[in-house]
DNA sequence: ATAGAGTGTCATGCG
DNA sequence: GGCGCATGACACTCT
């Protein structure tokens, strides 16, 4: 099925340009947007009425939207679904309604070229409404939500420098929302209201355009709305389109629709463009490609599907169905094969193609003048701002940038060839040379360290799904009572021998964990406990430390019935002579259950426990150990102790001590190991989430340079000068100018600029 | 028989 | 200096 989606989709993209390049006008959207679900849904994927829903796959991939499979809401969330990425997309690369105004521009006698508009030129109007688009409203919700996720935008190195006032990030960062990114932000934020009001804001914005239009002196036409010049000035090699070559051009530029992706970067447009035959040596650049060299290797898409392989494989190794989760897309070649047109995303452009003077441009263009040159063109100056803020921005970052390369493709069968994409200057190289450090990073991380995202978004789902830890099951004091209680009996009875009282270490920790845990503590709720009984320590969060052999001296004494019950980890010890005179000897076992009770609790006491018997030290160990020091002085004074008794007394309060030491030195290492462990998982789920985002990012910025490369093989192959030949792209090219204003000049012209924009990175980066 | 975990103990350092 | 605590190291037991 995929295979079959790709070949049509790549077939039907073909025999349209084919047909477009003939003059014959096809309309994707029709076919794309029509009620005709089955070839739609070749193209497009299924819709859900007719998706075979993996459920299994709908909690990992719907956002994080869970549904219970059963719902019989389960249409209308499909439903809603569909909807709601509609409505996301209206905020992504839109020029719902592009108008494109391409200019002939002949060649002045000096050399500089002049266009019948100083300020504009011949345009391929794609502004205006844009700048509508994200007017005030969008700027001010921008402004709230994308502060956090303008770092990870410039991360990615898809910033700009602010070109205007009225140009807010979203523009300048590919029009790309943080809610593409963030799947989270988008499920937290996701309100249908807003951006449905959003997506009118657009519809209503877009009309203004005509008015923006007659104001550049442009002419309307009343049937089909597109502008054209009022005047079209003649000149000696002009080439003058007819309307109704204009018209025809506006038709067929429009095959997409409205709400069209469009990258609001345009300098990608040169990137996304395959080029022809280019003179070597140029790269970087903002002229096309047909005219920039074609040595520039495109390492991000190659360092990307690396990447993906390396992700792939991991997640292979584990499962290989949830590869999906993360890329959505085949295993093959997710970016480079799997993008589709988004049928919600047409283009629909007003073109209006001018006569102009080819050649030389007026000073006008920023292109040429020298403030251009000088003005930055770091990284992300590269980025061409879709909206010039006004008929000034000439002299805004991007200049005029050269389409030629950008709409004509190497080959002229009109294929998305990625194999063009290395041959492609990269006037997104800024971004991309950005993009491919974090690419690289990535990568280390992922090979470094095994990551493997598919993990980290089970963990994320673990963590989602009970927001704790599911590491340890036997964290659950429930399975340390059920497990470590099992000869609780024995306290009991151990302790109804007071002289000979002892237990084992399971009922100890038993009864402790029961009663509440002792030492140290992590956990807030085991203060109250510890504070109520008199518990001292650390605690630990996990009941996995209560495996330990807890002894809390303190409860002891406040349980008179345990205050003998001690740590019963003692050594198999030998008998000293001391413990041996106190132990029974072996004919006494026979005596009946009792003493062999007795003996058995014997010998699980603790090696000190069997020294203070055999010294005859008239208080317990607990109590030489847990009491404070002014008590327990007065308690030595109260005695006639020997010189040894004291010593031993000394020596257990010292061991005793040291030991709960070492059992709450031990929690703590623990403790520590696990919130580090946890920790880590953390970032391996951060870590999986920006992988996601990016695997995103760069699929929408393929989908807008194979829109982009159509686009340009619409416009200029439609193009025709006055004796109604079609325009060589050997000898023209369509260049952009910073106001967003096709034009068509001379490669000749183009290949100086190209140099230019060639060397400004350059001697930047010296 | 062996490895590893758990525990107790000692030595040491620190406050 | 004594005391309590923390911790590394070691030994021992148990599974």
């Amino acid at each position: 099925m995929l295979s079959l989606k790709k070949y049509l989709t790549e077939g039907l993209l073909q025999f349209t340009i084919l047909l477009s390049l003939i003059g014959v006008r096809v309309d994707v959207d029709t076919y794309l947007t029509s009620q005709l679900p089955p070839l739609r849904e070749i193209i497009l994927g299924p819709s859900s009425a007719y998706t075979q829903t993996q459920f299994h796959n709908l909690r990992n991939t719907l956002d994080g939207y869970g549904i219970h499979p059963k719902s019989i809401d389960l249409d209308n969330y499909f439903t809603a679904r569909r909807l709601l990425s509609q409505v996301r997309a209206l905020d992504r690369f839109q020029v719902p309604t592009t108008e494109v105004n391409a200019w002939l521009v002949h060649r002045d006698p000096e050399g500089s070229v002049s266009g019948s508009q100083p300020s504009s030129g011949l345009a391929l109007e794609s502004s205006s409404g844009l700048q509508d688009v994200t007017g005030p409203d969008n700027g001010v919700r921008e402004s709230e939500t994308e502060q956090g996720f303008s770092e990870d935008l410039e991360d990615l190195g898809a910033v700009a420098p602010p070109v205007s006032g009225d140009l807010t990030k979203e523009d300048i960062d590919l029009g790309a929302g943080r809610e593409i990114f963030d799947y989270s932000h988008r499920q937290k934020e996701q309100d249908v209201d807003k951006e449905l009001q959003g997506g009118a804001e657009q519809e209503d914005t877009w009309p203004g355009e005509g008015a923006e239009a007659l104001a550049r002196n442009l002419l309307v036409d009343g049937e089909t709305g597109e502008s054209f010049p009022a005047q079209v000035p003649g000149g000696e090699d002009q080439t003058a389109l007819s309307l109704e070559e204009c018209l025809r051009l506006l038709e067929a530029t429009c095959p997409f629709g409205e709400n069209a992706e469009f990258p609001a970067d345009i300098s990608s447009i040169t990137e996304a463009v395959p080029s022809e035959s280019e003179p070597p040596g140029l790269q970087n650049n903002l002229l096309s490609p047909l005219l920039t060299g074609t040595e520039s290797p495109f390492d991000l898409e190659q360092q990307w599907q690396d990447l993906m392989s390396i992700m792939e494989m991991q997640a292979m190794e584990v499962n290989t169905s949830t590869s999906e989760i993360l890329y959505d897309a085949p295993p093959g070649d997710p970016l480079s094969t799997n993008y589709s047109l988004a049928p919600n995303t047409p283009i629909n452009q007003n073109v209006s193609l001018h006569q102009a003077s080819l050649g030389g441009c007026s000073q006008d263009f920023s292109l040429f003048s020298p403030e251009v040159e000088s003005l930055p063109v770091a990284g992300s100056s590269t980025l061409l701002p879709l909206v010039p803020s006004n008929s000034t921005s000439l002299n805004s970052t991007f200049g005029s940038t050269n389409l030629a390369g950008l709409f004509f493709p190497p080959q002229l069968n009109g294929t998305a060839n990625d194999t063009a994409g290395p041959e492609l200057p990269d006037p997104l190289g800024g971004l991309l040379d950005e993009a491919m450090l974090d690419e690289i990073s990535l990568m280390d991380l992922a090979i470094e360290e095994g990551f493997n995202p598919v993990q980290a978004s089970q963990l994320e789902e673990e963590f989602d799904s009970d927001s704790g830890l599911s590491l340890d099951s036997s964290h659950s004091p429930s399975s340390l009572s059920s497990s470590e209680g099992s000869s609780s009996s024995s306290s009991s009875s151990s302790s109804s021998s007071s002289s000979s009282s002892s237990s084992t270490s399971s009922s100890a920790s038993s009864s402790f964990s029961e009663e509440g845990a002792v030492g140290y503590s992590s956990d807030s709720e085991t203060l109250d406990l510890e504070e109520a009984e008199g518990a001292v320590g650390y605690q630990p969060e996990y009941s996995k430390f209560c495996r330990m052999s807890y002894q809390d001296p303190a409860q002891l004494s406040c349980l008179p019935y345990l205050e003998h019950v001690g740590h019963n980890h003692t050594y198999n010890m030998a008998p000293s002579a001391l413990d041996s005179a106190d132990l029974p000897p072996p004919s006494t076992l026979k005596k009946g259950s009792k003493e062999k009770q007795a003996d058995f609790l014997d010998k699980q006491m603790s090696r000190d426990e069997h020294r203070a018997r055999a010294m005859k030290i008239p208080f317990t160990n607990d109590k030489i150990i847990n009491l404070p020091v002014e008590e327990f002085n007065e308690l030595l004074s109260k005695y006639q102790l020997s010189e040894a008794q004291l010593s031993l007394i000394r020596d257990i309060r010292r061991r005793g001590k040291n030991k709960m030491a070492a059992q709450n030195c031990r929690k703590r290492k623990l403790d520590t190991i696990l919130n580090l462990e946890r920790d880590v998982e953390d970032l391996q789920r951060d870590k999986a989430r920006l992988l996601r985002e990016k695997v995103e990012f760069l699929r929408s910025l393929r989908q807008m340079k194979q829109k982009v490369q159509s686009l340009y093989q619409e416009v200029f192959g439609r193009l025709r000068d006055e004796n109604g030949r079609p325009y060589s792209p050997s000898q023209y090219a369509l260049q952009y100018a910073g106001d967003g204003s096709v034009l068509l000049i001379p490669r000749t012209l183009a290949d100086q600029q190209a140099r230019r924009q060639e060397r400004k990175p350059k001697d930047r980066r010296k």
